[in-house]
DNA sequence: CTATGGCACGGATT
DNA sequence: AATCCGTGCCATAG
């Protein structure tokens, strides 16, 4: 944004009026936003969008005192104080560029309305701009489950590119949340899952074999028809199809609706432009965080000097008037903007810095925080931080992309514990057991309350967990 | 009798 | 003031 004002220049003369807006500004997601300032510059003379700044060397948005935080600033050492910063970004999909292409954009299944977009978000840092327009192409072509509803040599035809090069593109695309979307068939979802999870866990060899040469028996369970063809005792093949029942899913897009076992999960919550972007500088591990505060528009908004100048020749007193009235909601418009942002920047310097270790290394590591711990360090009302958390979503380093709130969730370690140790145990644990154990490492919780937590990850009571298979 | 899920209560959080 | 979350009690299933 355009400062003239420092932020706490912006405190001393906050107004009623002022605050209203800004509270109304504060809780608004990106989207949200986009739409505001839109109507605002639309609708006002007096405000005016200056062109977007680009960094020279690597084309992103320039940081707001004109110096580039991605590759200008030096390699940072302090760890407890990342670099954070308001940064205006372009719309992914890049506004106006869409009226020179003929880029598909034929109205969507409703379901899957926002997946596309979501999916096309992860992969673009390490998309080649040139293949965008055929990666959106086949994203807007899933099916409702996910997968990819036409051909790949259709694709090939439209684009008049090589086959591998789609090939490319598809590859990156089942690589995105959710895990082997864009896939052509179920198989290759699955195959797709499994190499993703390969990274971090140890998937029996068994498993890719059953999905490459017997999917057709094995959706049909005949187990021992698939025993018998590859060779492998029944008991062996049953626990396979256990282990992929529980940690695959053949239709990717389904795991984030009507999937009752992650309720965390709520339709319209999911797939979100990011409000807030964290990224290790030059994408690099070596260094230090860099948390972006996304803003919805490439530009810097202003005032019209030529707006501010006109006044002095208005016509008529009621012209004036009016004129000056834009100019006070242009003013006002701006300098609560400027105080959104300031909060988001507070507020996302403590939460980052205060929570490294789960951005970093996962879920485990979440520090139980409360939004009133915060506003009390902040020296903010309670309710302040409760308007900037909701609705937002902020994506991570790994590229997954949560919700703000989740930064605040007191029960996710203890849960995440709870999955580590009932994968780790190859004898079903109860209830009571699994209390104890919970207890052992630091989580004092009742047995009912390891109940809902299993409940919550979607794990089935002890007995159910034996080698029975799902439905898949 | 044991293991679990449902319901509802109370305290904390928003 | 409304909502969320952990927990205790009780009914039910195996």
């Amino acid at each position: 944004m355009y400062q003239t004002i420092s932020p706490r220049h912006i405190h001393r003369q906050t107004t009623t009026a002022h605050l209203a807006q800004t509270m109304r500004l504060l809780f608004k997601p990106v989207d949200d936003l986009q739409k505001e300032i839109d109507e605002m510059v639309s609708n006002n003379p007096a405000i005016e969008l200056m062109e977007k700044r680009t960094c020279p060397t690597c084309h992103r948005p320039l940081g707001e005192h004109g110096s580039c935080p991605m590759c200008s600033h030096p390699k940072s050492n302090i760890q407890d104080e990342p670099v954070v910063y308001v940064s205006p970004r372009e719309d992914f999909y890049g506004r106006g560029e869409r009226s020179n292409e003929e880029m598909p954009d034929e109205p969507l299944a409703s379901m899957t309305e926002e997946l596309p977009e979501f999916v096309l978000r992860q992969i673009s840092p390490e998309l080649k701009p040139e293949d965008r327009r055929i990666a959106a192409y086949m994203l807007s072509n899933l099916d409702e489950d996910g997968l990819l509803e036409i051909d790949l040599y259709e694709v090939v035809r439209y684009f008049r590119v090589p086959l591998s090069r789609v090939k490319d593109i598809q590859h990156l695309i089942q690589r995105a949340e959710p895990i082997g979307v864009g896939s052509c068939t179920p198989q290759e979802a699955l195959l797709a899952q499994i190499d993703v999870l390969r990274e971090s866990a140890k998937v029996p060899e068994l498993a890719e074999k059953i999905i490459r040469t017997g999917w057709e028996l094995a959706t049909h369970r005949q187990y021992r028809e698939l025993a018998h063809l590859l060779g492998v005792p029944l008991k062996i093949i049953q626990q396979t199809m256990h282990f992929i029942s529980e940690n695959l899913v053949p239709f990717p897009a389904r795991a984030h609706y009507g999937d009752t076992r992650d309720p965390s999960r709520k339709v319209g919550e999911v797939y979100h432009r990011p409000d807030i972007i964290i990224s290790y500088l030059n994408d690099n591990p070596e260094n230090s965080l860099v948390v972006e505060i996304v803003m919805p528009i490439s530009g810097t908004l202003r005032i019209n000097p030529m707006f501010r100048e006109a006044i002095h020749e208005a016509g008529t007193e009621e012209q004036k008037e009016s004129w000056k009235a834009y100019l006070e909601r242009a003013e006002l418009f701006i300098k609560c903007l400027q105080q959104r942002n300031h909060t988001m920047e507070r507020l996302m310097r403590r939460l980052v810095g205060l929570q490294r270790d789960y951005i970093l290394k996962g879920e485990k590591y979440l520090v139980p925080v409360t939004r009133f711990q915060i506003s009390i360090e902040l020296e903010v009302h309670e309710s302040t931080i409760s308007r900037a958390v909701a609705g937002k979503a902020v994506q991570l380093p790994n590229r997954r992309i949560i919700p703000l709130s989740s930064f605040f969730d007191r029960s996710l370690p203890a849960r995440m514990v709870l999955k580590e140790i009932i994968d780790a145990e190859p004898h079903p644990l109860s209830d009571a057991e699994l209390m104890a154990l919970l207890a052992d490492r630091g989580f004092p919780v009742a047995r009912r309350t390891v109940a809902k937590y299993r409940a919550l990850e979607g794990i089935l009571p002890a007995q159910m967990r034996k080698p029975i298979l799902r439905e898949i």
